[in-house]
Formats: C-alpha cells, sequence, structure tokens
RNA sequence: UGGGGUGUCGCCAAGCGGUUAAGGCACAGGACUUUGACUCCUGCAUGCGAAGGUUCGAAUCCUUCCACCCCAGCCA
C-alpha cells in the first residue's frame, strides 16, 4: 500500500534540520526501557518513534536495556521486552545493556572526582532530602562536600570494595545546590547496592543513577537524538552537564515528546505490575492489559498498532487518546483480513416447521465480501437451527427489523423465514421458536423479489460446535483514570464486566479447526480469535474487538 | 510563592504573517447493503486559552493575564 505524505512532527523537523545542517551526519536513536516489567501501548508509541526515525531516515535505532537498578530488574522482563519488539516488527542495529558500560562509568566518575566535580557524602538519605531544599527555598551544602579528592577517592573506591554498607555513603556530582532546578541540587551518581544484577552478578556493590548514567550510555552508542518523555525536560542541564564534564567523544541530545495516555486505561508500570501481582489480570499478558502481550493475546495485530501510533502523531501537549481510535486501527485491518464465520453466542433454537425432517441443504457462504481471493465454505442447514436470541422480540420496539410475530427475516447465505409461533416454558421463558421456511428462496433471495430487511447468522443444530467464548471490555470504567475522586483508588473503577465467559455459545464446524491466535470475524458480532489453549473438541474463542452497532448505540439513546 | 513545559473542534493533530483554519477518530443525517458491519455522500472551529497591541493583513509577532501538566527517589 502506498504511504500517504504526511508533515513531519517536531522531531522529525530538528532531525531533517541537523541533517541539512551537517550537525550530524546519520541518525542513531535508541529505544533504552529498563528491563522492570512488561511492555505497553505506551511504550509501543515510543518504539514507533525511535525505530520509525531510523527507517526514515536511513540511520540506526538500538535496543538498550537500562539495567542500572539491579533491585527492580529481570532477565524474564529482558526476555518479552525483546519479543515485544521483534513482534511489533522492529529490528534493532545493536542490543545493548547499561550495564555493558559499567567499567567505563566507574572511570568517569572518577575522573569527575579528580577534577573536583564529584564527592562521597556521608548523610543519610533523610538529611539530603532535608538539605536539597524546596521549591522556592535553596538547598544548603553537605558537611562533606568539601573532602579533598584523595580522599574522595580513597572512599568510593572503598564504597566499590563493599566496605559500606547501603546507605552509608553516596557519590555525588558537585553542581549547584542553589540551583532552581532541583535536579541540579549535586545529584546523586552512585548508590551502595548489595544485590545480585541479573547481568553482571555480584562484581558490583555500587550502581549508577539514571541521570549519570543515561546521557554517557547515549555517548558510547553515538546516538544522536536521545528521546525521551516530558517529564524529562528538567533532565535535560543534567544530562548535558554529565557529558560535558567527562572526557567523552560524542555529544548526543535529548528530545521530549508526550508520553501517551488511553481512556479506560491505566499506563503506569507500578498498576500494571500491581494488577499482576494482585491476581485482578491472568497476568502481563491477560487479553485485557494494555501490555504488548495482552493486546498479541487478545488478537492485535502488529501493523493495528504500529498504524495507531502513527495516527496519533508526536507533539509535546499533553494528550488522553480514545480507546476508541486503536479500535479503529484496529478494525481497518481486520475487515479487509478476517475471514467470517458464524458464532451464536446466547442461542435460540428455531424449528422449520415445513422443512423436511431429514433434509440437509449444503450451501455456498463466501469467506470474505471484502477479499475476492478469499474464496468460499461450504455449510450445512437442516431442520433445527441456533438463532441468537437478541435477534427475536415477541413485542418488539420501534425500529426492530429482527424476527418477530407476522415477520420474515433471512438466514444469511440460506433461506427465508418467517415466524409461525413461540413455545415457553413453565417460567415464560421462551424455549424455542417455530417458523415456516419458503423453500423456494435457497441463497436467501426471494424468489418475487419481495424485500427482507433483516438477516440473521445461525447455525445448524447438528454439526453446530458448542465452544466457550470470552467477552472482553475495558479493564476500567473511567474514561480519564486522572479524574479518580479523592480517597478512591485506581482498582475502585475497575469494570466488573471485563470479562464475560460464555460458556455454551454454538459455532460454525469450521471454526473448531481454527489453531491458536486464528483470526475470524464472527459476523454479526465482531473479530475473534482462537484461544492460545483451543481444541477441537473444546474451541475457546476471545473477543478482540466487536462490530460497530448502530443498533445498539440507538437504544442506548 | 521557584523552575521547566503546554494551550487550535468532544479526542488526537496540521498550521511556521496572506489558506474558505488540513486530516483522522468520535458524532449527526442520508445512500447502498444477504453482516443494523463495510463502503459512499453530507454536516461538524466566522474560530485558534483570554484581553490588549503591532500590521494593509495575526492561530502565527509583542504585552499582560488565565488554565493545565512536570520537578523536592540513594527509581527510571
Amino acid at each position: 500500500m502506498l504511504e500517504e505524505p504526511r508533515s513531519l512532527n517536531f522531531i522529525e523537523e530538528i532531525i531533517a534540520d541537523d541533517i541539512e545542517n551537517g550537525k550530524i551526519d546519520s541518525l542513531i536513536t535508541r529505544f533504552p526501557p529498563e528491563p522492570n516489567g512488561y511492555l505497553h501501548i505506551g511504550h509501543a508509541k515510543s518504539i514507533c518513534l525511535n525505530f520509525g526515525l531510523a527507517e526514515r531516515f536511513n540511520g540506526k535505532c538500538n535496543l538498550r536495556f537500562d539495567d542500572t537498578n539491579p533491585a527492580k530488574e529481570e532477565t524474564e522482563y529482558v526476555e518479552s521486552i525483546t519479543n515485544d519488539v521483534k513482534w511489533l516488527g522492529f529490528e534493532w542495529a545493536s542490543l545493548n545493556y547499561a550495564s555493558d558500560y559499567f567499567d567505563q562509568f566507574f572511570k568517569w566518575a572518577i575522573e569527575l572526582i579528580e577534577s573536583g566535580k564529584a564527592y562521597v557524602d556521608d548523610q543519610s538519605a533523610d538529611d539530603i532530602r532535608q538539605n536539597r531544599g524546596t521549591l522556592t527555598s535553596p538547598g544548603t551544602d553537605s558537611p562533606y562536600r568539601h573532602r579533598s579528592i584523595e580522599e574522595n577517592l580513597d572512599l568510593f573506591k572503598r564504597m566499590a570494595n563493599g566496605e559500606f554498607e547501603e546507605g552509608e555513603k553516596v557519590l555525588r556530582a558537585k553542581i549547584d545546590m542553589s540551583s532552581n532546578n532541583l535536579n541540579m541540587r549535586d545529584p546523586v551518581i552512585y548508590r551502595i547496592l548489595k544485590r545480585e544484577h541479573h547481568r553482571t552478578g555480584n562484581k558490583w556493590c555500587v550502581y549508577p543513577m539514571y541521570d549519570f548514567a543515561h546521557g554517557y550510555e547515549d555517548s558510547i552508542e553515538g546516538v544522536t537524538h536521545s528521546i525521551c518523555t516530558l517529564e524529562f525536560q528538567d533532565h535535560r542541564p543534567v544530562y548535558d552537564w554529565f557529558i560535558s564534564n567527562v572526557s567523552t567523544v560524542h555529544t548526543p541530545h535529548q528530545y521530549e515528546f508526550a508520553r501517551l495516555n488511553l481512556t479506560y486505561t491505566v499506563m503506569s508500570k507500578r498498576k500494571l505490575l500491581e494488577l499482576v501481582s494482585s491476581n485482578i489480570v491472568s497476568g502481563w499478558d491477560d487479553p485485557r492489559m494494555p501490555t504488548i502481550s495482552g493486546f498479541r493475546r487478545r488478537g492485535y495485530t502488529p501493523s493495528s498498532i504500529r498504524r495507531f501510533c502513527k495516527e496519533i502523531g508526536v507533539a509535546k501537549s499533553d494528550s488522553l487518546v480514545e480507546v476508541e481510535l486503536l479500535h479503529h486501527c484496529l478494525r481497518e485491518e481486520l475487515n479487509r483480513t478476517s475471514q467470517r464465520a458464524m458464532a451464536v453466542i446466547d442461542p435460540l433454537k428455531v424449528v422449520l416447521d415445513n422443512w423436511p425432517d431429514d433434509f440437509v441443504d449444503e450451501i455456498e457462504a463466501e469467506n470474505n465480501p471484502e477479499d475476492a481471493n478469499a474464496g468460499s465454505r461450504k455449510i450445512k442447514i437442516g431442520k433445527e437451527i441456533y438463532i441468537e436470541r437478541t435477534d427475536f422480540m415477541e413485542e418488539p420496539v420501534k425500529g426492530f427489523f429482527r424476527l418477530s410475530p407476522g415477520k420474515e427475516v433471512r438466514l444469511k447465505h440460506a433461506y427465508i423465514i418467517k415466524y409461525a409461533n413461540i413455545i415457553k416454558d413453565e417460567n415464560g421463558e421462551i424455549k424455542e421458536l417455530h417458523c415456516t421456511v419458503d423453500m423456494d428462496s435457497r441463497g436467501g433471495n426471494a424468489p418475487d423479489g419481495r424485500k427482507i430487511k433483516g438477516t440473521l447468522h445461525w447455525v445448524w443444530t447438528v454439526d453446530a460446535v458448542k465452544s466457550t467464548i470470552n467477552l472482553y471490555d475495558n479493564l476500567f470504567l473511567l474514561r480519564n483514570m486522572n479524574d479518580m475522586e479523592d480517597g478512591k483508588d485506581y482498582k475502585d473503577y475497575l469494570n466488573e464486566k471485563s470479562k464475560v465467559v460464555v460458556g455454551n455459545a454454538y459455532i460454525e464446524p469450521i471454526l473448531s479447526k481454527a489453531g491458536p491466535f486464528d483470526r475470524f470475524q464472527f459476523l454479526r458480532h465482531g473479530y475473534f480469535c482462537a484461544d492460545p489453549n483451543t481444541t477441537m473438541e473444546a474451541p475457546v474463542f476471545n473477543l478482540t474487538v466487536s462490530l460497530k452497532d448502530s443498533w445498539k448505540k440507538e437504544q442506548n439513546k
């Protein structure tokens, strides 16, 4: 498909300028996740941005694990992250780890100490916080700020040797305790952490902080444009300070864009982790999670997510994107590519009174009206079928043009049927419906040319396969998760009906042959994908996204 | 009250002193329809946070004001 020309976003403009003005020879970007959780759709925005930039400007994009805090990071996360980036369809120029640079970082820390720009502070974390000052008042110097270079060198080396306990000492950059920017008030650059690192094991017991490490990571990799989210804007002066105060060879620059927020969705790793560990969801890949792996299990395609990221754009204003746009991007693709099939989720038996008792008809059904190459399949019909319970109304409301007393409807691909009567059980519940068939309407066309407005999906009771269908909806009921009432927790807004399991759906026989993740459009319902654990005997399908439904909307008015 | 950002339709987002202020989503009408889907038409900011000013001309420049977001981790 042809890409429509699109105006450049502000980062692309900067890069185009930098190339034109000869500031850079070629572009290098990076996607730098901390391996402390699974990637979510917000990361997808950053991934599409960074890798997309590299593609567009013929540059390179690295995948780099920012693993400077062993207390939070795990190998499970690095595996899921590499997997998700690949699944989204991107290839990194090189796969890097901040921990690969620990030796170099240590040397630069020594260099800062030697030039009098870093010192070991014995203050407690509390004291450091106290002395940092406030937003409106300056901080006060640490009593250890003026230690000699020799003493600092000695102390820092002993910190690295494990001679002190966690919290006893830190290494700080000597910048400006009265800066208006709190990040410049002598930031901590190394802390003691007696933890095993998922890659360096027990080699280190001092670990660098983000502000110190990140620019150096970029510098080492020759990153030209280091792109991060808005909340790091105040860190840019720190980023620049560290790079310019040490003998690096390359100077990268940081640019910030607005992170993605989605309606009805929580996006913070902390909250997602909490949903997982408190078993509110089945795991990071629960189909209701906004994680890449959750979307994958839900049946989303990588291209629909990429498309979404393109549609939302890249800018600097805080935004809250409606999930409907994501749904649109998905449907747009699935409509073109999904094989259609029929599934009855809430079955109501219909007996065709005048259908010859043992007669079974076999009908041709197109697989996808949007795709001439998709071919067709044969479906069978006999005397008894199931239709959707909601497709019949004994007392139809205004505008209802499905089945009701006196009315005719068409069975998709098959025959026109007309209401005869209903049979209720002792509770007054409709047990089954009786209809008559127009045997001359095979294929669905009336021989006399009369118009039939309603068309229903159906399955034959004899060959239909009983199936489990998981219907999913938004995990949360609050449109803007930043609009929580005082004293409430995001968990107070969980949607009780975010997962509804339907155990007695009936599906067309062909669907029972579906393998894990095979996608279909269930006619008049939505797009579904086969569950990873589906079997021929016990098929399971997950709702990916429903079809638009203007009738439902009409009724809710 | 300090610093850093942002304000263009319900939601994103183009716009870069001269355009009738793009486009997408959503929404509302209508056409088509063997999916109340899809598709196709049509409508949807005399207005760009507000007020002043500069200019022949301002969403774009200036001034003041207002609103919202971020920052006081030995997290990233």
